[in-house]
DNA sequence: CACACTTGGTTAATCGTTTAATCACGTCAC
DNA sequence: GTGACGTGATTAAACGATTAACCAAGTGTG
């Protein structure tokens, strides 16, 4: 059974022409020396053809697959459609094909991730990584996108920018009395979210901030943030770092009977694909995906394509080079403010009637 | 510049155990003849130098990449997280890897998308495909992914049965006045979710369904559906056709003053990841994508690894085979039905009050 | 004992592309 | 006229795994 290849190869197309198999190489490269006319018959005979050259040949004789990798941390993260969509245009128009692993959150599967795409033959790696994980050696270029504070970030988005920008925005609406609501405390894209949004508050402001796991790990059945305590003590605009919690936080006053934005604001992060069809639409800051996979993609690409020279100073372990995350000239990527109807302007602090009610 | 491949070969096993590299393939391979002792040999000192086997050498001579390719209608759906998650893994158990393409909604996109993976060479293809688009000719087997109704298509969800169950729920709990929410009337998928939903009503049942595109075309820049009508109207159930549009219906409705469930109830589909957190908690109906994803695969690698039989009967076009979209034993996986706090008992129709509020 | 048969291994060709090395040939300068 | 050189093509050797064909022993049988 030998392999049912159904196109022409270049031999093929050589016999047609009449010329040797290396000239066709040339000229469909434009590599070798061969005359303008002869290209253009060869060309022409290899698309008449039908002609489609194969991967496998190349990759055998070249040594590179032309396809990367892309491992994310946890494919259900909503934000990843729009990293996985970005990454795939941007590789695509770069003459490369992205292969995805699932790290399924777990560390040690990310490993295993990571091996089965080595073995798959990929030049290179995006990473998305999970919580501070470090990238074991690995012989191939990697791209790292997490946070601009992460050491071995490749490029990312500006979050504290963005968080900064959030807080800016709601202080110009006259709030003053913040929460903020992340998720995970370990991770480092909501601490930088959190950390820019505090840095921008002014002297006069008073904040606190909750995490939803360790809420959750207190009370692993509770359904209820307990907002309404915070509201009642006096917060007026509720910051989320993702838009998931800030839907949450919206749903959860929506339901206890608080008006958004007229009682309280809430504002979110990522411009998740819901964000402009709730009512009220949520603010947010968006991330601008397209320009960070080009940037990671760029980086990586131009890592692999240098001539390899073989650096003796490298470790070697197992003769595999170990693992450089590559650098991009931009390292971070600023995030759009995108003003909707969560957010307005702030009213003094509501007032707790006997019953409890807010007025 | 010779492929800068690091590990060993087969060729450096076999002089290191000091046998033919055939033997070394025969041994790993476990085909040939090879005693026992000497394939544990082997398998000792292939895994001590840390041998990894070259896909490229491997695609070129036996004809396969090992490499599936995933074709999406539109990354930026909020499913395709859980699609793509499944059948990476189900590629991955059966060993095979998974490319992915992005068709970014437009159908000739599509068509490129497709191209571009085989030109890499996968050995087979998934498609969820758009709106009714057909697959032309494919030199390799496809997996379609869209409605047990669709002809042609090889294994999904029974959205249809999916839809009659949330109906038959809501009937349950004594509603009898629908409204189902629809966003596409093109789509296949969501024809059937509403066929099904309909298909459940007792005689004694009025329903209505509006379509959110058809309402944006009509006006642009419109943000309410208009929810509000139907519920005067006396509508006590909105049954959605995803997630999506449940919680978009869901928040109109409590801006409006009204409470869900209490006063109407809500339901979606996906189940998302955002339906069990929001207040309420949406009932919906859970696609088991990765039994879906099982099944795709399975038929897609049974039909890729048999012999090929060089069949004159199949119609070539430039040498090439016309696509052929396997089947499988089971072409739809049953949804289950997520009862959660959106949908409860039906109240009598909720009489406007003079000033045009929901009492 | 000779023949068939099994066992355990080797040889060599092959997949399709790339590329270093080589070659044939015309041109130009001295 | 001959050596140097540029141009346009060819030859052949890789890359790494697979596998059909072959071969050398050993085993059993009539």
């Amino acid at each position: 059974m030998a392999a049912s290849r159904i196109g022409p190869n270049m031999t093929q197309i050589a016999k047609a022409v009449g010329v040797s198999s290396a000239t066709v190489s040339n000229a469909l490269s434009g590599k070798g020396r061969v005359s303008a006319d002869l290209v253009e018959k060869i060309r022409a005979t290899a698309a008449e053809l039908g002609y489609v050259p194969s991967n496998a040949g190349r990759a055998l004789r070249t040594g590179r697959s032309n396809v990367l990798g892309l491992v994310l941390p946890d494919i259900s993260n909503p934000l990843f459609p729009q990293i996985a969509q970005a990454m795939e245009i941007a590789a695509s128009n770069a003459g490369y094909g992205v292969l995805i692993a699932d790290s399924r959150g777990d560390v040690t599967t990310q490993t295993q991730a990571i091996a089965r795409l080595i073995e798959r033959g990929v030049d290179g790696l995006v990473v998305i990584p999970r919580r501070g994980t470090r990238i074991g050696s690995v012989s191939c270029p990697v791209a790292m996108v997490d946070t601009p504070s992460t050491p071995g970030n490749t490029v990312s988005a500006d979050h504290w920018e963005g968080g900064a920008e959030i807080t800016r925005h709601l202080q110009n609406l006259g709030h003053r009395n913040f929460l903020f609501v992340g998720h995970d405390q370990a991770s480092n894209v909501q601490n930088d979210r959190i950390g820019g949004m505090k840095a921008a508050l002014g002297s006069d402001t008073r904040h606190q901030t909750i995490w939803i796991e360790t809420l959750l790990n207190a009370q692993p059945d509770r359904t209820s943030l307990g907002l309404m305590d915070h509201v009642k003590s006096g917060v007026t605009a509720i910051a989320a770092v993702s838009d998931l919690h800030a839907l949450r936080v919206l749903t959860e006053l929506q339901t206890a009977g608080i008006k958004v934005p007229q009682q309280v604001s809430v504002t979110g992060f990522d411009d998740l694909v819901f964000a402009p069809v709730v009512t009220p639409s949520l603010t947010t800051v968006h991330m601008n995906m397209t320009q960070i996979a080009q940037i990671a993609i760029a980086a990586l690409i131009t890592e692999i394509e240098i001539p390899k020279t073989i650096d003796p100073n490298i470790e070697h372990k197992n003769g595999a080079a170990v693992s450089h995350t590559v650098k991009a000239d931009t390292s971070k990527v600023s995030m759009e403010l995108m003003v909707r109807a969560s957010s307005g302007p702030a009213v003094s602090p509501a007032t707790p009637s006997p019953n409890g009610e807010i007025l």
